[in-house]
DNA sequence: ATAATAATAGGAATTATTACTAATAATATG
DNA sequence: CATATTATTAGTAATAATTCCTATTATTAT
């Protein structure tokens, strides 16, 4: 993977901000920095981000959403304010029980509780 | 939810088979039933199931997927053959932590992981 | 410097899903 | 039973997120 400014951009973007935004959002945000950055090249990098796990790649209903936290964690989805909360919920020995009982190596994981948050 | 023999059908297809089918998928399968039901009604009456309940959706990707199981559970998804396994992992007082250290109320809940089968 | 080629901009294409509308079918009621 | 009400449907158009395509540009190695 060679340099890239766009890439640059959108890398610290993602990393830089903890709302968990979709790829129009980026999109948006980086035009801020290079104005003619093409939405098409935003989806590229974050899929290369994703791929060389620099961020991680997270289901929203039916849109796809971009963590630059890729420290293991879960997520809590209010269904009133679609916020997304990060959590540490998942127990540790769960990895290895899958792998024993199931025979299935595991290589990640998604936890997520809908429900509403306490704002609400 | 007046009765309809196009929903009689789809629910059918989803609740007797266990292969998380996509909507395409029951579409295809119901007009073996009903030749010119419509792909539309296949969605609505999939969404309407979801709503009461009867079936549950779930996502793979960037496509939604059906499940007559009903029963709380979890799934492990190949990433070899993109077979998705119905497991039984989630600790039972997870909802319970949550509920209590986040003051979240706990609706639903969804845990995948990903990994390689066992046929593989 | 220059050659090789990865990455880009811009736009078209694809795909899953939803929305729209006139016609049809299920239910309630007189 | 006949009929009025309205949920549901078929068929099609529209939408929205994402990917694909291609000529041009930028990065890196030599």
């Amino acid at each position: 993977m060679r340099y890239s400014r766009q890439r640059e951009v959108i890398y610290k973007i993602v990393s830089e901000t903890n709302c968990h935004p979709i790829a129009d959002w980026v999109y948006d945000e980086s035009r801020k920095h290079i104005p003619n950055i093409s939405l098409g090249t935003v989806y590229r990098n974050l899929n290369q981000l994703a791929e060389e796990d620099l961020i991680h790649v997270l289901q929203d209903g039916n849109v796809l959403r971009y963590d630059g936290n890729i420290k293991s964690h879960d997520h809590l989805r209010c269904t009133e304010c679609h916020t997304l909360y990060d959590v540490e919920i998942m127990p540790k020995n769960l990895k290895k029980k899958v792998q024993d009982n199931y025979n299935f190596e595991v290589q990640s994981s998604s936890l997520i509780l809908e429900g509403i948050c306490n704002k609400h």
